[in-house]
DNA sequence: TTACAAATAGTCAATTTGACCATAAATTAT
DNA sequence: ATAATTTATGGTCAAATTGACTATTTGTAA
């Protein structure tokens, strides 16, 4: 008989709850991944797990979001707790909501992971998940809309060279709304965050877009001196 | 013996602690508490507790802010979680930190109340506080700074009725810079979100300002309408 | 070589901002 | 009473920004 180690190791009324967001053929897209065991088997829901003793929440969620999507280096930051006294069936439990943005160049998680048991899922496309998860899926979303207007954050959505139509794309596909493509050019360059590429679009049957690079020590550098992001 | 009621009735590894805001003289406070017992005991410290089995982490928030400081119907959200392996000694315990905003009709808490262990501190004469709580005071006024201009939570500082002059002194107090006084007038009262009130200042010695009151109300439509509050 | 599609550039009136100056209304000092 | 003082409130004006457009460029595809 396998030694119990579960109650030892890991918090039993905390859990760690991700919610990835991804960008793809302009479309918001959420990760979830196939439950294999416990209560909630066989159904779509958010990735998540258990907290160790010996490692903070940042860690943990750093930590199961690697081991779950295969994906490491990506924008993840603690959205809120989330902790209805029956949002978990059986006992209490506590779950830390995460948010994480993935960017296109780590879009294929699923080579070698099991690609059956995650998957991306478009937004509006949802199925109904357990627990507490569709509400967490709002509360995260409706901050990532209010998020992306006041911080450079969409850019973690992008590959690393991005042509400004993505981004235009991007922040239609998060607002829910279209813009003006002109002036939303104007005014997300005379910020000074995007950097050209000495790169252009290849393979469009049309002129070719530039590639441009969101750049972190610049943003830095404006903040300090007073700058406010404000889309 | 008395039964030893704790460990049945509370989630031993997750606590609740509030950051608490009020405003006065033109200044930000924050409220602390002496801690009568444990292992900080005599020290000031951010005023917190335990969350029973049977209360969502809003409901215990609630509770433990009214029961330390004798408050009730403040604003009072979460801000977000801290759990460093190591920011409590002795035991693994994860700390949910609620943010409160507490308007100046609300200060005289100390009436009834243990008056000697609750008492507000200047936000720039904090003593150094026990376990992570400068930490989270830290983020937790970098929240408010960041909130403040984005959304119309200020009032909840100020009394119901309050001058132009007021909500000017604290957002002056908040992010910490000087404003134009005509400029910050004329930006605010084009919102359309403050309603002038028919009465105006008493026994000062200068021209008397007319009072104002903040509408939520008047806020939801104009959100509704695609408004965005930005100072 | 022309049609097209999308990128990029430019125009212009209306609005908003930032830096001010001016006047109004109250009390206190003379 | 009148003047001085203090803060509230009202205005001005050039500069910058926005929103709604039109125009031009640059690349494929017919």
């Amino acid at each position: 008989m396998p030694a119990r180690r579960f109650s030892k190791d890991i918090i039993e009324t905390v859990s760690i709850d991700c919610l990835i967001f991804g960008f793809r053929n302009s479309e918001l897209d959420i990760l979830l991944i196939k439950h294999g065991e416990g209560i909630s088997k066989g159904r779509w829901a958010l990735p998540g797990g258990w907290i160790r003793f010996n490692e903070s929440i940042d860690d943990a969620a750093t930590r199961l979001l690697t081991s779950l999507t295969g994906v490491s280096n990506v924008f993840l930051e603690q959205l809120r707790a989330f902790a209805e006294v029956d949002r978990y069936p059986g006992k209490r439990v506590i779950t830390i909501a995460y948010f994480a943005l993935i960017n296109a160049d780590n879009y294929s998680l699923s080579a070698g992971f099991t690609a059956s048991d995650a998957r991306w899922f478009k937004l509006h496309e949802i199925p109904r998940l357990p627990y507490d998860h569709n509400k967490i899926l709002k509360t995260g979303f409706q901050y990532l809309q209010h998020k992306v207007r006041h911080e450079p954050i969409g850019f973690n959505l992008l590959p690393k060279k991005f042509t400004l139509h993505q981004i235009l794309k991007l922040y239609e596909a998060i607002l829910e709304t279209e813009l003006d493509k002109p002036n939303f050019r104007r005014k997300l360059l005379k910020m000074n965050l995007l950097v050209p590429c000495d790169e252009k679009q290849r393979d469009v049957s049309h002129r070719a877009a530039n590639f441009y690079r969101f750049d972190k020590k610049i943003y830095k550098q404006l903040k300090e001196s007073g700058f406010t992001f404000q889309l």
